[in-house]
DNA sequence: CATGGTCAAGTGGCA
DNA sequence: TGCCACTTGACCATG
């Protein structure tokens, strides 16, 4: 079992310059400065995702979640177009080569953008552009073509017909690439009204993708199914040999027994690791204090 | 140099 | 109707 985090490493994060590989800029910034200058950024961006794999390895931690902004206003240029683009090619390489000889485990999950079951075309192609830059940068880092380096999305919509949601995702997942299809998962939400993992049943029989359980947001929308039995659910959706992924959080408005925050949101830190009911899997903790939250669960 | 207002995208839920 | 939360705070104009 491994404990991973996302996106943000606080402990590099203080240091000046700052570790980071969430460098970006506003709209304005990227029309007067252009493409050419998100490539400086993600150049800078990529370089230091090798500092936090490095610290990962020297703290005992083989999880870690890519951000999705580590090529700020991809959507908006090829990023083989970049000036850059041999520069970053080369450093992300090593990048996935430091992490596989580490075995240091990355995955992804794109924002609430991704809307694949949208009904409205648009839409959809904005997924599959931002998805494609997923899958893009993957396999620049050379990961894996397969869920053991998830792309992890929501459904993200329902329009009050969820089984006909359901179909568009099936339908769109078709025109996806194959560096995104072979790593596509699909995690439950934390609204009743949206996606328990017993309705992501569907999406996994007709596309085969494996379902990411989430502890924290089962608790609002559990399908009539216990912690237990969607957990196990989920996990026989996950591939033979690849390690199913869960998500783990705790709500905030417990820990700081605040009433008027919403319990959906996550705490700084954890008290505890969730019952795996003795199955094998790695946990994404998702909490504020990022990579500080799991130092006291991690075993070196 | 610190700080606060503002910031691409979609959707659902709530005041 | 307008704000917030979600993958993740970060940018930048102003003082």
């Amino acid at each position: 079992m491994n404990l991973g985090y996302a996106c943000i490493n606080m402990t590099l994060g203080e240091e000046k310059p700052k570790v980071t590989t969430n460098r970006s800029m506003i709209k304005k910034t990227f029309l007067a400065k252009g493409p050419e200058y998100a490539g400086e950024l993600a150049l800078l961006n990529c370089r230091d995702l090798f500092e936090i794999l490095k610290w990962n390895k020297e703290n005992g931690i083989k999880f870690f979640r890519l951000s999705s902004g580590i090529f700020p206003w991809a959507s908006e240029y090829d990023i083989e177009d970049l000036p850059q683009y041999h520069r970053i090619k080369t450093i992300l390489s090593g990048c996935g080569n430091y992490a596989k000889k580490n075995n240091i485990r990355i995955t992804s999950h794109p924002g609430p953008f991704n809307v694949l079951v949208s009904p409205r075309e648009h839409v959809v192609k904005n997924t599959i552009t931002d998805l494609t830059n997923h899958g893009k940068v993957f396999d620049l880092l050379g990961l894996d073509r397969t869920p053991y380096n998830k792309i992890n999305i929501h459904c993200n919509g329902v329009y009050g017909d969820k089984a006909s949601a359901l179909n568009r995702f099936c339908e769109n997942f078709e025109l996806l690439p194959e560096s995104v299809k072979t790593r596509l998962t699909v995690e439950n939400d934390d609204k009743a009204s949206m996606y328990s993992v017993k309705d992501l049943m569907y999406i996994h029989k007709r596309t085969g993708i494996p379902i990411v359980f989430d502890y924290h947001h089962h608790q609002f929308c559990t399908g009539d199914l216990s912690e237990q039995e969607a957990l196990e659910l989920a996990i026989t959706t996950w591939p033979d040999g690849i390690k199913p992924v869960v998500h783990y959080s705790e709500s905030k408005s417990i820990h700081e027994s605040n009433g008027k925050v919403k319990p959906q949101a996550h705490s700084d830190y954890i008290n505890e690791l969730p019952n795996t009911y003795g199955n094998s899997v790695d946990i994404m903790v998702e909490s504020k204090a990022k990579e500080l939250s799991l130092l006291p669960f991690v075993i070196h």
